[in-house]
DNA sequence: CAGACCGGTTTGCGTCGCAAACCTATTGTA
DNA sequence: TACAATAGGTTTGCGACGCAAACCGGTCTG
């Protein structure tokens, strides 16, 4: 009884819904653009502009701007280390979410009572 | 393609590390007291203070205060709203990380689409 | 040339999470 | 009896964060 109890303590920068949902995107097609992320988000511009910001100064993603045409493209890519950070984060609350998975009201379980 | 990619927008109270940390706790115990959630989740007595009103405020727990001997002892509890809410929080963060439990590693991927 | 739009970035603000400081009651201990 | 330390929490102060509005340089349209 009583035990260690793994310690919930996942990378925040993962964490944060914002960000996950960009890490996941990118994790899926592996380069996308702005307006897809923006779409696919539903966040504002704004919004997506600084959390991308974040995970490029971490490194997690890289940003490039290529020229197109009369105009700029931005594309967002994962690097290794956020497809490591991405992997470790997943794992990590996969753990935690498991020490539920057989509790705790779920659909297919009676509540428990007071 | 580019399918309407379920939101990622947890509760979040619930998703919140420390809260979480709580919640875990007090759906696998039921019933819990202050020194225990304590050295279980290895933090502050005022963060776990603090976050405990939170989660009661928000009728996740309930925290009742007994006497015992001569001083008094402050248990915790999951309420059925806040074993709901754990459930939901379960459900939706399984969701999300299985989107990821087969990629995020290998560089090996379909080019974007717009 | 004016204005609308596109693709982003920066600014401002309310909220949050954190630990230090504080508080009240009890327990040594001289 | 006094007085210091400890237990069990709560409140305070502050830095960091997430959010959307405002802004900005370039294009395209009329």
């Amino acid at each position: 009884m009583s035990d260690p109890l793994p310690r919930i303590e996942p990378d925040r920068l993962v964490h944060e819904p914002a960000r996950l949902a960009i890490l996941v995107i990118l994790s899926a097609v592996e380069e996308a653009d702005f307006l897809f992320l923006l779409e696919q988000t539903g966040m504002t511009k704004g919004n997506l502009s600084s959390h991308t910001a974040r995970l490029e100064a971490a490194r997690y993603i890289e940003i490039e701007k290529t020229i197109v045409g009369k105009t700029t493209r931005t594309v967002y890519r994962l690097t290794d280390a956020g497809a490591h950070a991405l992997a470790l984060y997943r794992d990590h609350m996969t753990g935690v979410l498991e020490l539920l998975t057989s509790r705790a009201g779920s659909p297919s379980n009676p509540p428990t009572e007071r």
